[in-house]
DNA sequence: ATTACTAGTAGTCGAGTAT
DNA sequence: TATACTCGACTACTAGTAA
């Protein structure tokens, strides 16, 4: 995750039109955009370009900088999460994709104890054992990216034995307007935006006689506030 | 301006939906969203109202937060601009508004050797005495908004013996398409959005042959990058 | 002119804890 | 339970300056 400090930096760079080009200028002219110093703004680019966020060339001449697809992907995060709170936010997201089989490591993951024991607390229900996988299409990719910017139900990490996972972030969710469940989404080394992950509290296959292939339709109200 | 720590903060608040009405949650539960610990939430909750950006009442069983009109309008801000990154960039932002005479307090400001000498060397010109004041409907001042998430060109503040001038802001602009002038933005205690207030080398009433309730075009192209 | 290092300082954070 | 204070640790800042 970036630092607030290291994105405002960012967010200053696209007055310069970074996010379209490469640009030249001086960290003077940086730091005086940005109300703090030469020293401050050369470190800020320097770190900025060491996490991938922009990349970078400095001469005598000046830095000829650009916002990489990484530090684009920032502020779209941003943007999105803003845009639904002045713009009015949506009462729910729905999301469809198709049934297939993964490769089983969500079902591997959501079996430790560790996530297990959480999920009675934080969802209200004991999971079945395993995951639901659904393919997503490239539109329902973009609104599982809105769903993200969401505030989600956080399962903390653990460690087992030499192992050690990750936080799991959740959404509850209704799946086919009849099962209460959620989405889950593990962080993951390789992850692929393509998949939604579901749990619930029964077989969803059975219950919901659904097969490899079919549509499955995930209806999440995103949580807005916890009293 | 708020600092982008705070900034964060208060970003992360709307996800409580705090935007929209008296939200309750604790400080842990925030801090968690933020991931940061509880005292650091509870010192920007504290910081956040006594800068104004939100109202907020503390108990034993948690904070009531709601953002402010101000708070809401830092998010707009930075919404309007990511808003451009994100969608595209527009060539250029005209305004309208009809020529009236103003209290002649800019004039004041704009007479002051402090920042005429800025002038010449940042502007690329002398100012003519005095400013010119147009007067704006809604519509045109949203467009003002608009421009002001533009990096401006900044002439610095000073004192004039015990008298001390804030910094002002400036953005080239071609007026009436025939002169070229400058939209200039000073800070004042009790400013009007509503007013848009120019400068140009030459004495504009009498170049543009236009009198009090005139229509008056201006169009500003936003700096974008400085080689 | 530039960028960016070093070193000292100011600011921010979080553990412990009072209320 | 809460919020929020104190204070030692840590991080980020800027002045000076090298390259």
């Amino acid at each position: 995750m970036i630092k607030p400090t290291l994105w405002n930096t960012l967010y200053r760079l696209s007055e310069f039109e970074a996010h379209r080009r490469t640009v030249r200028f001086s960290t003077v002219r940086l730091a005086q955009v940005m109300r703090t110093s030469q020293q401050t703004a050369s470190r800020h680019l320097n770190e900025l370009e060491k996490r991938g966020f922009i990349s970078k060339e400095a001469s005598f001449r000046g830095v000829d900088v650009r916002i990489t697809k990484k530090g684009l992907e920032e502020l779209r995060r941003v943007y999105l999460r803003l845009k639904k709170i002045i713009e009015g936010m949506p009462r729910e997201i729905i999301l469809e994709g198709t049934l297939f089989t993964g490769f089983g490591d969500g079902s591997y993951y959501m079996d430790q104890n560790g996530y297990k024991l959480q999920f009675e607390t934080k969802l209200g229900f004991n999971p079945y054992p395993g995951t639901l996988n659904l393919k997503l299409s490239p539109t329902e990719i973009r609104k599982k990216k809105e769903l993200e910017t969401y505030p989600p139900i956080i399962l903390k990490g653990f460690k087992s034995g030499k192992r050690s996972f990750g936080e799991v972030r959740c959404y509850p969710a209704t799946i086919n307007d009849v099962v209460k469940g959620a989405v889950i989404i593990i962080k993951r080394t390789h992850h692929d935006d393509s998949v939604l992950e579901l749990i619930a509290p029964v077989y969803l296959r059975k219950r919901l006689n659904i097969e490899e292939g079919d549509e499955v339709k995930v209806k999440v109200l995103p949580k807005v506030s916890t009293i």
